[in-house]
DNA sequence: TATAAATCCGAGTTTATTACTAGGAATTAA
DNA sequence: TTAATTCCTAGTAATAAACTCGGATTTATA
């Protein structure tokens, strides 16, 4: 039960313009070098986080993108669930899904549902910016480490 | 990311024999019917859940399944995971992959890790004895809430 | 105003994974 | 001995994931 490349590029994509935040657009194929990932590809993911109010764009030459709220407003969740939906084990857990006919006295259904509140749990309580720390942190450590060792 | 119908089904069949432990062994015929799912393919579930040591069979006629232990002594997530593998959100947070190449500077593992605890916290708190429980009780409501209706 | 650098859009392709089916050997109760 | 069952492996069909490609549109800037 892996997340797919959408929501794991997605993220990458997303803490790529958080690290650039208030510093002007982006273009994709920058951040797809950043992250040497395909911008052909990365295209059809930024398309519905643009359209969902995650990130905005500027069209033409110089162009490019940049989130569309600070860092600390943006949950990872917001970002998965435009690219992924909801990321629930089982499909009648979803909202918009029927219920199965069995709904009553499916018991496994229990199970699906609180797995999916504890991910949600999870996901809606770390931001872009929490991220961002989280870079910075693991960088310094990182680079005080390897001095030391030297 | 929605669990695959192995794990699905295979949460299915468990139940199916939790609810029939001390009664002898189950045919996989009669577990496939009682959840209309397909006996040939419940063959392939079945069979790494014996190997793993979570159920026993019998061969030859009248023989089946039924759990190798008490069903308060099996988890979900042991189910779970003899069949779908870990249920981490990304390669690099599996113990037995070999760690990316950025690992330290990686913040989006952070994010699959804490994901990842969340999950192995509610399925390994979940036993098959409470799933259990849990189909009796909403049998026994939905039985009580449908006859007060008519 | 021409050009190049971008976003935007949709159709198509390739690859991988999932979800099975089929056939037959081995085992065992009746 | 027969029928019911597990066990095992190989194959196939269907679906989804992971991209590529071509071209239209927009816009800064030389």
């Amino acid at each position: 039960m892996i997340l797919s490349t959408r929501g794991r590029y997605g993220l990458k994509m997303m803490l790529e313009l958080a690290l650039n935040y208030g510093k002007g657009a982006m273009s994709l194929k920058d951040i797809a070098n950043k992250q040497s990932l395909s911008d052909t590809y990365l295209e059809h993911l930024i398309s519905p986080l643009r359209k969902n109010g995650l990130v905005n764009s500027t069209r033409g030459a110089q162009g490019g993108y940049e989130l569309a709220k600070p860092p600390n407003e943006i949950k990872a969740g917001d970002v998965i669930r435009v690219l992924e939906g909801s990321l629930a084990p089982a499909k009648c857990v979803l909202e918009d899904e029927p219920e199965c006919s069995n709904a009553d006295y499916c018991a496994t259904r229990l199970l699906y549902e609180k797995i999916t509140e504890s991910i949600n749990n999870v996901i809606d309580s770390i931001s872009l910016q929490d991220m961002v720390d989280d870079y910075y942190t693991l960088n310094n450590t990182n680079v005080k480490r390897r001095s030391e060792n030297e």
